[in-house]
RNA sequence: GGAGGGGUUGCCGAGCGGUUAAAGGCAGCAGACUGUAAAUCUGCCGACGUACGUCUUCGUAGGUUCGAAUCCUACCCCCUCCA
């Protein structure tokens, strides 16, 4: 951290910093002062590249969530503009461009993510969510360059580590995503003139972004602002949080669903727990340290069920956890599992087990099924496929009517004759 | 515009006329050990078929050859250097 300092006396921050929420920040001691005078303004931005975000997001959205628990007001910024431009922070090459229906339509399934995180409202400490299209849209180029590109040195630019590193390995860098910095340094001041924002949260990799926003308010303004950016979290083992081989962990349970969100958390590396408990759950730092004196996998139940039960209420988390219970402790099987069918006449004539598996999706292919049931980690009901041509039927359903396959010791599905 | 270098199976990266579905590494999946963790060890890791096998894949399209990822031609894309 930057910015060494005993204890902050806002909220905010000494929640913040207990919690490992701080990477960076500027001028920390008098960001301070500000959170304490009165209600303020933060904002963290977003880009709509996906209908969803995944929990590569979360720590973001978590602070955001904290600040406006601590009375203050949390404005989401929806990347609409930017997005079309693509930030080279952080990446090799430039992304795809998006349309503009594309990017409407990632917008909205975002905003129903938020939902479950912030309360929005028109209230003075509700959150808001705009749309930096709504501003950048408009620029002109040549008045744009007049006032805010003078404020911008290209060869201070040329040294921001997003650019920087990009020259450095000889990736190609468009004049298009050069611009991206000038661009979010200039929300940050549209949003500190039209909403008073004075604080920009973001990951580590928008330090530089964050900066330049801060810089550029007060050469153009006089105008002070604040940054903070949050660590980037990897898991202990050093990968990348939040985007597993098959695919994101996404926020939305239309694109993972809960019980498997739940998993994700409950499978988290040992040495992640600490730090995850206090990210991403609400527990009392008491509690938090209670947990982490007992058995730790009672404490990843607790990260499993608090983290669920923000992103996806805590009905579902207590239903996910159920399911895992019944499904590991009691070897049983549970509600929440993936469900797939299968036509029933197919069952009743009897259907090859490879073939069942690479239906029920537990396999992508005939060949994977084969191969999972050779090697010996394919079980119907809890009992091992021998032969991966025996042929299931009717008379294999479980007392409940339906058929467990299991994929090594984690992976399950329900399958039902229909 | 000129001169070179390159595009290989999810990624990195060998191969450079048959023995190549294509070395090796990473990632992934499964098994063992455990604790639904990590580490380690073992097996698998293009598709289809019980299997001998068949088909598809090495930037794209053609061609040479009994036979090509490997040779030729054209085209597309990327990189480096010169102008």
């Amino acid at each position: 951290m930057d910015a060494a300092m005993s204890t902050p006396r806002s909220s905010f921050l000494a929640t913040a910093l207990e919690r490992g929420f701080i990477h960076q920040c500027t001028e920390m001691d008098a960001l301070d002062e500000r959170l304490c005078a009165g209600r303020a303004v933060a904002y963290d931005g977003f880009d709509c590249t996906a209908d969803s975000l995944h929990v590569g997001s979360l720590v973001g959205i978590m602070l955001l969530r904290l600040f406006q628990r601590c009375g203050h007001r949390a404005i989401v910024l929806m990347g609409g503009g930017t997005t079309r431009i693509g930030d080279p922070s952080g990446k090799d090459e430039a992304r795809r461009l998006l349309d503009e229906a594309e990017i409407d339509r990632n917008m909205a399934g975002i905003r129903k993510i938020f939902a479950k995180f912030l309360t929005f409202g028109d209230g003075p400490s509700d959150a808001m969510m705009v749309n930096n299209a709504d501003w950048l849209d408009e620029l002109r180029y040549i008045p744009l360059l007049r006032d805010i590109g003078r404020h911008f040195s290209v060869n201070r630019m040329l040294t921001q580590d997003s650019v920087r590193l990009r020259l450095e390995r000889d990736q190609p860098l468009s004049f298009l995503e050069f611009n991206y910095p000038i661009l979010q340094a200039y929300d940050f001041m549209e949003l500190a003139r039209r909403f008073d924002c004075a604080l920009q949260i973001g990951g580590s990799d928008q330090w530089g972004n964050i900066v330049a926003g801060v810089e550029l308010a007060r050469r153009a303004e006089g105008r002070t602002l604040f940054g903070l950016t949050t660590p980037l979290i990897t898991s202990a083992s050093g990968a990348k949080m939040g985007k597993t081989a098959q695919g994101a962990v996404w926020l939305s349970s239309d694109k993972l669903s809960t019980y498997e969100y739940w998993q994700f958390w409950r499978n988290v590396e040992d040495d992640d727990v600490r730090r995850f408990l206090r990210l991403f759950t609400e527990l009392e730092i008491a509690e938090i340290e209670r947990l982490e004196c007992g058995d730790i996998n009672e404490a990843k139940k607790a990260l499993a069920t608090e983290a669920t039960a923000l992103c996806h209420g805590r009905d579902a988390a207590k239903a996910a956890a159920e399911t895992a219970r019944a499904v590991f402790e009691g070897g049983g099987s549970g509600s929440e599992l993936p469900q797939t069918s299968v036509p029933r006449d197919k069952l009743t004539r009897g259907i090859p087990a490879f073939e069942l598996f690479s239906l029920s999706g537990l396999a992508v292919s005939n060949g994977e099924a084969r191969r999972l049931i050779r090697g010996g980690g394919a079980r119907i009901n809890d009992s091992v496929v021998e032969n991966e041509t025996t042929a299931i039927s009717v008379a294999d359903l479980d007392a409940n009517g339906v058929l467990k396959l299991s994929a090594g010791r984690k992976r399950h599905v329900l399958v039902r004759p229909v």
